[in-house]
DNA sequence: TCATTTGCCTAAGGGCTTTAGGTAGATGCA
DNA sequence: TGCATCTACCTAAAGCCCTTAGGCAAATGA
């Protein structure tokens, strides 16, 4: 009976690379299991349930990309800033896509209020100083914002846009122009 | 041993009422044939498995947001048609939350192609008539447009903006606002 | 009325989840 | 170093879901 080495934070890695790999929603219990050769009842003495260990890839995700968009935005302003801030989220979600998947997991309220949910609007806020929003335009503006990276993303990753010219990159480009346009001149109401 | 009167179309209508009643991925077989008070067994004279169940939910929702898009844009056209055509998908998405994620279940390519993912796409463009825009760019705002109304959608319905004020139709407005004057007004490259 | 079709059933194998309780390897103290 | 304790991983078992094979009885139609 040699010991594994089994702990939460190795659990949960290997967790986030089995989505990777499968897909989140093939992520269970008795896979991880095997991974490690080990017994599946093993797992509970590491991870509450099968809820449980998706809540913590799932938190894990969100910091990820919370650190890869802190690290982007660092000592850029404007739309500089917006572009960089906007290729992380599609480019982890390529690098990703099981872990993208993670991040947008259903949390209960506990989970969500410790995620690093908060530390992405704050950023999202971050981007916008260098438009000139007061409230409410700028929580509008926020929302505007996830909705459209969270919407690009997904429905690339889906291969929504896979089947039409021109690609993917080019859209990408010129959605990033319009969105800037949009925040430097955002329309009254 | 009284007949129930199974038969695909049925059984597809209630998967996607169940869909709705506790999510599109606590659709199961099983508890489709308890819904009927059947053994599981039976549904599989009209249903070739799960994937397949979830497909035909899929396309049904397809389908009805087709169908309600086209009723939409009848007689409609520029910001008028944009509005009305958006608000299909929101609305779509609150009343029937479970075919709204069956909607984006990944189809297999033969699904796809018979599904009603070309008649979105085609009423989409129809939308972008009403402003100037030639190929490229009008594919860049088909892919927007789906981007924005997609990841709204669905961040709303997540829950993403219920805890901070102000309100989501508001800010749904004032997105629509600023997507029309984009279209208006789309940036050169 | 009787043959055929077919709708729903029983039976059974296999997978994932979760809990309860056991055993042997690691750890620490004298 | 030897022994007690701890704990990492195990076996066993129950419950639920998926899927296939084969059977019986209700509906259909000649």
């Amino acid at each position: 009976m040699a010991r594994v080495g089994l702990t939460t934070e190795r659990l949960v890695r290997a967790g986030a690379d089995l989505a990777d790999e499968v897909g989140f929603d093939q992520v269970t219990v008795s896979a991880l299991a095997r991974r490690f050769d080990v017994k599946v009842a093993s797992l509970y003495s590491h991870v509450k349930n099968s809820q449980d260990l998706k809540t913590k890839i799932a938190l894990l995700a969100l910091e990820e990309l919370a650190d890869r968009a802190a690290d982007a935005l660092a000592g850029r302003a404007g739309k500089d800033a917006l572009t960089a801030f906007a290729n992380v989220y599609r480019d982890y979600a390529r690098e990703h896509p099981g872990r993208y998947a993670a991040a947008q997991f259903r949390l209960d309220p506990e989970a969500a209020a410790a995620s690093a949910g908060g530390r992405h609007a704050q950023m999202t806020r971050a981007i916008l100083r260098g438009y000139d929003l007061t409230e409410p335009d700028q929580t509008h503006a926020v929302r505007l914002l996830g909705s459209v990276f969270h919407g690009y993303v997904s429905l690339e990753l889906g291969g929504s846009f896979s089947h039409s010219a021109p690609g993917t990159q080019e859209t990408w480009s010129r959605i990033l122009d319009a969105l800037d346009a949009t925040l430097r001149n955002w329309p009254a109401p």
